[in-house]
DNA sequence: CAGTGAGCGAGCTTCCGCTTGACTT
C-alpha cells in the first residue's frame, strides 16, 4: 500500500463500522470524502454446519450473510468509483478482521487501499490517521480467526452432544455455559449455606453533664452467639457506669468512580434506574444515534483530551475551579481492547438530553458520572466515640461522619449491590474522654447471617467482565440467550416471614419481644432451572477445561501471542482441537442420557419409590417404576420447585391434583395445575384460579363463583356471533378481531368492530393476506428446493411492508409453540 | 390447561462478536 498524492485524488471512500460514526466523520473530512458504514462484520463462517475444514488446517468457509449482501454490493459499487478506499474500522482484533473481510469481499487491491485507525473522533485525530495509513495487520486478523474458529468448534461440537444426552435445541459455548455455571453454583452455595443467628447489641447514650443533648447510638464490639448470653449481658448492664473511653477523629476522603464503560453503565442503570441490561443498551443506542453520547459498547475508561478540557470548563463554570481535578483513568479489566473512549456526553455543557423520560434519565446518569469523574475528592472527618464500663471487657463504638468538602459528591455517588444495612447518619455530640454517660436504652437484636446473593443481570455482567469472559457487545445478548434456552429464569420470589427476638433494657427493666420480618424476597434475580443445573453438571464433568472460569483467559493469552506474531493460529487451534474432539467422541459414545433422576423416598400409600427427574416436558415427579406392571404415576413440578431441592412431602403433594371439588350443573368440577397455572375444569372448560389463591383450598362454592365470573367475561368478549358461518367478532388483548374456524383476522383500521355487517366480515376474511409458513417449515422448504427461496424473495418485494409484518407474526407463533407437544 | 419411558424414521436445533433496523402482535 503506497502513499497517495492528495492533490490528484478524485474521490475517497472511507468505511467505518457504525453509520452514526460515519455521519460525524463525514462532517470532518469535507467533500472529497464519502464515508460509509459496514454495519459491523460483513462476512462470517457459514451458519450451516461447522464450515471449518478440519483436515485442511482448519480452513474456514466464509460467506456474506443474507442481511449483509446489500451492504456489500453497495460498498462494492462505491469502491469501484473511488480512487482510494480507507478501511477505518476499530483498532482491535475484531476491527482488523472487519477491514480484512472488507478488503476480500469488496475485491480491493493494495494499491488503492489504506488501513487507518483512530480512537478519538475529532477532526484532528482523523486528519492524523489519514496522514499515517498502514497495511492490514494479518497477525491481528489471524488472532481474530482463531477466536472465531475456536468459538465455532466449541459451540457446534458441544451443542449436539447436549441434543443427544439431554434435550434437543440446547446449546453450549465458551461464554454462555460459564455464565450459567456461575448462576448454578451461586444457587448451590445458597442451598448449602447454614443460616446462623447472633445478637447485635446497641445502646443509646446521653452525656451526664448535658442532659439536653440528644442521645447517640453506639454498637457493642462483640456479638453474642445465643440469647442467654445476650440477655445475661444486658441484665448485667443495669448497674454499669458508662464513660467515654476515647474519642477518635481522623480525616478521610472519597474518590469518584471512573467514567462509564458498557459494563458499569449496565450495573448503575440497573441499581439506580431499574433497567435491564437490554433496556440500558436500547436506550443508550438511541442517545448515541442522536449524537448525545459517545459509543455505548466499550470497555475503555479513557477520556479524550477534548473531553477532559470540556469537563474542566463545565465544572469550573458550574461549581468553581476548586471542585475540578483532572483525572485520567486506566482500564484494568481483563481482555480490554480499548478501541473506543468511555461512555460520556458528547457535549459536557448539556446537562439534560434525550427524547423521552427513559433517555433523559440515562443521559443524566452518564452526565453526572462523567463530570464527577473529573471532580475533586470529597473530604470527610470520621469520628469514633468509644464507650466503656469497668464491669465489661467490651466497648460500645459510635461512628459519625461529617463532610468537610463535598467535592464530587455534589454531583454523584455510585450505588452498591449490597443490601443496605441501615446506616445511622448521626451527628455525634461534643464529648471528651472521661465524660460520664447514662444509657437511655440498651438492646440486643437477633440478626442472621446472609448467604451470598443471587446474581442480577447486571451483577452477572460484572462478574463475567472480571473473568474476562464476553465483550461489551455480547453481555446483553448472552443474558438473553441463557434465558431463552431455559437454563436460567429472571424472577421475583415472595419472601417468607421469620421471627426474631429483641431484648430491650430501659429504665432498669429488661423486656423480651418477638418480632417478625420478611426474608428472602427477591426481585429480578437470576435463578437456575433444573435443565441449567443438569447441563452444567454434565459439561463440568465431561468438558471441565472449557467450563473452567480461566479457560477464556488462557486462550486469550494465546490469541495475544498470535497477534504478536509469536504463534501460528493453526497450531494453536490444533493443540486445542485434537484432545477436545477426542473428548467429544468418547463422551458421545460412553456417557448415558442424563435425566437428573433422584430417589426421594417411598410413597406411604403404595409403598413405591418416589423419584424426581427431567422428562420430555421438563421436571417431574414419578411414583413407581417404569418396569412395573402397573404404570407409574407422573406429576409436573411447580415452577418454583427444583429436582435438586424438592422434598418427599412436596413431591407427594403434587399428586393431590387434579382433585374433584364437587358438582355444578350435573357436571363434575375439578381443580388442577396446568401450563398456565392453577385452573378449575368444568364441562371441559377451564377457568384460571386467580394468583395468590391456593388451589388446595378452592372448594365447590368458590369454584362455581369463578365459573360464573368467567362466563360473564366470555359473554362480554363476544361482540358478534354468527354460529352458522362459524364466525365471531371478539374482543381480545389487542383490540377487536374476527375469528373463523380458529383462524384470526385483523379488522382494518377505520372500520368499527361493532358495526361490521356479515358481508363486510366475509370480505375482510377473503382479502386477508396469506399466512407465511413458520420459521421451521420455511427452512425445510428452502433446503429441499433451493429455488423456492429465491422465488419467495421475489414475490415479497412488491408488497414489502405488509408481507414482512405477517412474516414476523408467523415466526412468533412457532416460537411459542415449540415447547408444546407435537401430538396436538 | 395433556403428556411424561424407549424404540422406529428424517430433518432440525447450535457458537461469539461486530453492527442496525423492522417488527409491534
Amino acid at each position: 500500500m503506497s502513499r497517495v498524492n492528495f492533490s490528484e485524488m478524485a474521490k475517497n471512500l472511507v468505511i467505518v463500522e457504525s453509520p452514526a460514526k460515519a455521519k460525524t466523520i463525514e462532517g470532518y473530512l469535507g467533500k472529497d470524502f464519502l464515508v460509509k458504514s459496514s454495519y459491523g462484520h460483513v462476512r462470517d463462517l457459514s451458519e450451516k454446519g461447522l464450515s471449518i475444514n478440519i483436515d485442511n488446517d482448519f480452513e474456514p468457509v466464509y460467506e456474506v450473510p443474507e442481511d449483509k449482501k446489500k451492504v456489500i454490493s453497495e460498498l462494492k459499487k462505491l469502491a469501484k468509483d473511488a480512487e482510494v478506499v480507507w478501511l477505518a474500522s476499530d483498532e482491535d482484533r475484531e476491527g482488523e478482521a472487519i477491514a480484512w473481510h472488507l478488503y476480500q469481499s469488496l475485491g480491493l487491491d493494495e494499491e488503492h487501499t489504506r488501513r487507518i485507525v483512530f480512537n478519538e473522533i475529532t477532526k484532528n485525530a482523523i486528519g492524523k490517521a489519514i496522514e499515517k495509513p498502514r497495511g492490514i495487520d494479518y497477525n491481528l486478523v489471524n488472532a481474530q480467526q482463531a477466536r472465531r474458529i475456536l468459538d465455532r468448534l466449541v459451540g457446534y461440537e458441544l451443542s449436539p452432544v447436549l441434543w443427544k444426552k439431554v434435550k434437543p435445541s440446547l446449546s453450549a459455548g465458551r461464554v454462555q455455559s460459564v455464565a450459567v455455571r456461575l448462576i448454578v453454583e451461586r444457587e448451590r452455595e445458597r442451598n448449602n449455606f447454614k443460616v446462623t443467628s447472633f445478637y447485635k447489641v446497641t445502646g443509646g447514650f446521653i452525656p451526664v453533664k448535658d442532659a439536653q443533648k440528644k442521645s447517640f447510638r453506639a454498637e457493642l464490639n462483640h456479638r453474642f452467639e445465643d440469647a442467654e448470653s445476650a440477655e445475661k449481658f444486658l441484665k448485667g448492664c443495669v448497674d454499669h457506669t458508662f464513660t467515654v473511653n476515647n474519642v477518635e477523629t481522623k480525616p478521610g476522603s472519597k474518590t469518584p468512580s471512573a467514567p462509564f464503560t458498557t459494563s458499569t453503565l449496565q450495573q448503575e442503570a440497573s441499581r439506580k434506574l431499574g433497567y435491564s441490561v437490554a433496556r440500558t443498551m436500547q436506550v443508550a443506542q438511541k442517545l448515541y444515534e442522536s449524537g448525545k453520547i459517545t459509543y455505548m459498547r466499550t470497555d475503555s475508561v479513557n477520556l479524550s483530551e477534548f473531553a477532559l478540557d470540556a469537563a474542566a470548563k463545565t465544572i469550573g463554570n458550574m461549581y468553581g475551579d476548586n471542585y475540578h481535578q483532572r483525572r485520567q483513568y486506566t482500564t484494568k479489566s481483563k481482555g480490554a481492547q480499548e478501541a473506543h473512549e468511555c461512555i460520556r456526553p458528547t457535549d459536557m455543557n448539556v446537562q439534560s438530553a434525550g427524547a423521552d423520560n427513559s433517555e433523559q434519565r440515562l443521559y443524566e446518569l452518564i452526565w453526572k458520572r462523567t463530570v464527577a469523574s473529573q471532580m475533586s475528592d470529597a473530604r470527610l472527618e470520621k469520628t469514633n466515640i468509644y464507650v466503656s464500663s469497668p464491669q465489661t471487657p467490651y466497648q460500645f463504638v459510635a461512628r459519625g461522619e461529617v463532610i468537610k468538602f463535598e467535592g464530587f459528591l455534589k454531583v454523584y455517588m455510585e450505588g452498591t449491590d449490597e443490601e443496605e444495612e441501615e446506616k445511622d447518619e448521626q451527628t455525634l455530640p461534643d464529648v471528651r474522654q472521661g465524660d460520664g454517660l447514662n444509657y437511655n436504652d440498651l438492646s440486643a437484636t437477633q440478626r442472621f447471617t446472609i448467604p451470598p446473593s443471587r446474581y442480577t443481570e447486571a451483577s452477572l455482567v460484572k462478574k463475567l467482565e472480571e473473568l474476562g469472559i464476553g465483550r461489551p457487545s455480547t453481555y446483553a445478548p448472552t443474558i438473553s440467550t441463557i434465558q431463552k434456552r431455559g437454563y436460567v429464569v429472571k424472577e421475583e420470589r415472595e419472601g417468607t416471614p421469620r421471627s426474631y427476638t429483641v431484648y430491650t433494657l430501659k429504665s432498669g427493666d429488661l423486656k423480651k419481644e418477638t418480632k417478625e420480618e420478611i426474608t428472602g424476597a427477591e426481585k429480578n434475580k437470576l435463578f437456575p432451572t433444573d435443565i441449567g443445573a443438569l447441563v452444567t453438571d454434565f459439561l463440568v464433568e465431561h468438558f471441565g477445561r472449557i467450563l473452567d472460569y480461566n479457560f477464556t483467559a488462557s486462550v486469550e493469552k494465546e490469541f495475544d501471542e498470535i497477534a504478536a506474531g509469536d504463534l501460528k493460529w493453526e497450531k494453536m487451534i490444533r493443540r486445542f482441537y485434537d484432545p477436545f474432539h477426542e473428548n467429544v467422541t468418547t463422551t458421545e459414545k460412553e456417557s448415558k442420557k442424563v435425566t437428573g433422576k433422584r430417589l426421594l423416598g417411598t410413597d406411604p400409600q403404595s409403598g413405591k419409590n418416589v423419584y424426581v427427574l427431567i422428562g420430555r416436558y421438563g421436571p417431574m415427579a414419578q411414583i413407581g417404576e417404569i418396569e412395573d406392571e402397573e404404570k407409574p404415576k407422573f406429576a409436573s413440578l411447580r415452577k418454583t420447585q427444583s429436582i435438586e431441592s424438592i422434598t418427599l412431602e412436596e413431591a407427594l403433594d403434587l399428586f393431590k391434583l387434579p382433585r374433584a371439588v364437587g358438582m355444578f350443573e350435573d357436571k363434575e368440577i375439578s381443580v388442577g395445575i396446568g401450563r398456565f397455572g392453577p385452573y378449575i375444569k368444568h364441562d371441559n372448560k377451564f377457568v384460571s384460579i386467580p394468583r395468590g389463591e391456593d388451589p388446595m383450598e378452592v372448594e365447590e362454592a368458590r369454584a362455581i363463583e369463578l365459573i360464573h365470573a368467567k362466563r360473564e367475561a366470555e359473554s362480554n368478549r363476544i361482540i358478534r356471533d354468527y354460529p352458522e358461518q362459524g364466525i365471531q367478532v371478539l374482543r381480545g388483548r389487542f383490540g377487536p378481531y374476527i375469528c373463523k374456524d380458529k383462524e384470526n383476522y385483523r379488522i382494518p383500521k377505520g372500520q368499527a368492530a361493532e358495526s361490521l355487517t356479515l358481508e363486510e366480515i366475509l370480505t375482510i376474511i377473503e382479502n386477508a393476506p396469506e399466512k407465511k409458513p413458520g420459521r421451521g417449515s420455511a427452512r425445510k422448504a428452502a433446503s429441499a428446493k433451493p429455488a423456492a427461496k429465491t422465488a419467495k424473495a421475489k414475490t415479497r418485494k412488491p408488497a414489502a411492508g405488509k408481507t414482512a409484518a405477517k412474516k414476523t407474526t408467523a415466526k412468533k407463533t412457532t416460537a411459542k409453540k415449540t415447547p408444546v407437544s407435537k401430538k396436538k
